[in-house]
DNA sequence: GAAGTTCGAAACGTATGCGTTTCGCAGCGA
DNA sequence: TCGCTGCGAAACGCATACGTTTCGAACTTC
């Protein structure tokens, strides 16, 4: 029984690790209304009974395991220009978009957001904070004079984001991360 | 029992009606995996039986459901130049992906269109063909010299619509109506 | 008005899934 | 080594929902 700050039985973490971990992968492969808490326990080789000593629903369970998997992926920008720096992350982003275990929870999480207060609160949350870097991006490709001087960021950062998840999400054909300049080109002007 | 091209029954008429209508208010409010037979036929004033008479199974309630009551947005756009058209249009499907009942459908749309092939193929025809008359326009504005000539018709009109999809799926604040002018400014360029 | 449909209500069987409890076992820490 | 604790398996009660069937009443058509 360890009190505060001691390290905690390994089983514990072990079985929260490999539970949110399939969690995910039931999310993505049967959305938001389709994860059963007894399909997770199965894909993660535990027992049931494991699961609700962890979380004390299954809600819980899904609100976490998205909140757990949101992959870091930030790559390292180096020493570019802003125009540069918001290609990469751009392209960056159509990857994940277009194809990922977490491409694929992200109709899961809209419904989710839209159903459930928590689901919702951490999507916003999580897709404010992955815009803001960019929107930064756009503000300082503005004050070096790279981009036109009359753009919101806010509203050009949306077109960008926009644009990418629109083709996932409401076309047959997801973006071409290999477009992303092109995009760049249409929303901030061209080079 | 009417043969081929006679009229048929009215009380059949109008118990698809009442239920395909009752069918879509429960998807915005419950999702795609929140809608119960049961609940339709409650709020359709109807027996179960009397769904099951007219469709075999609940996911071909649904995607019918969803393909009879897309509404049809589409405001006459009169004698205008193709940038006035575009703020236009843009407007419009901005109040209706910001507020309406077909708006809090999406997700549900969504989530089915990943789930389901049926739901998918008209999800996926239904927004093609919306955004046709955008592409058009564009390239109309485009051959007029109103928009700048290196702009992809298809991408700068996955922009356009993307930018309102964004701010109302993984957002908290939907998109205002009344930025479309400056949108469209943004995507095409400065008037 | 009569014949034929469609309808609503209700009950049914089946399946699924949530969340709980029990119990023997195995791994952890001391 | 020994006590403690997390674990898997299984069974359970309960609720929900699908899809079917039955039957008398209401409606449409002729």
């Amino acid at each position: 029984m360890p009190e505060r700050g001691e390290r905690i039985d390994p089983r514990i973490e072990r079985s929260r690790a490999v539970i949110l971990e399939a969690a995910v992968q039931e999310l993505a492969e049967l959305g938001y209304g389709g994860v059963t808490v007894e399909s997770v326990a199965a894909r993660a080789g535990v027992g049931k009974s494991t699961i609700y000593r962890h979380w004390p629903d299954k809600l819980d369970l899904i609100a976490d395991a998205f909140e757990t998997f949101h992959e870091q992926m930030v790559p390292d920008l180096g020493d570019r220009s802003a125009r540069e720096c918001i290609e990469l992350l751009l392209g960056h982003v159509a990857e994940v978009v277009v194809d990922s275990t977490f491409s694929r929870c992200i109709p899961a999480m809209i419904e989710g957001a839209e159903r459930d207060r928590r689901v919702r609160e951490f999507h916003h949350r999580y897709s404010t904070q992955r815009r803001q870097v960019l929107i930064e991006l756009v503000s300082q490709g503005i004050a070096e004079g790279d981009f036109r001087a009359d753009l919101d960021p806010e509203l050009a950062t949306a077109a960008l984001l926009g644009t990418l998840f629109y083709r996932r999400l409401m076309t047959g054909e997801p973006f071409d991360p290999g477009q992303a300049a092109e995009l760049v080109a249409t929303v901030l002007g061209p080079r």
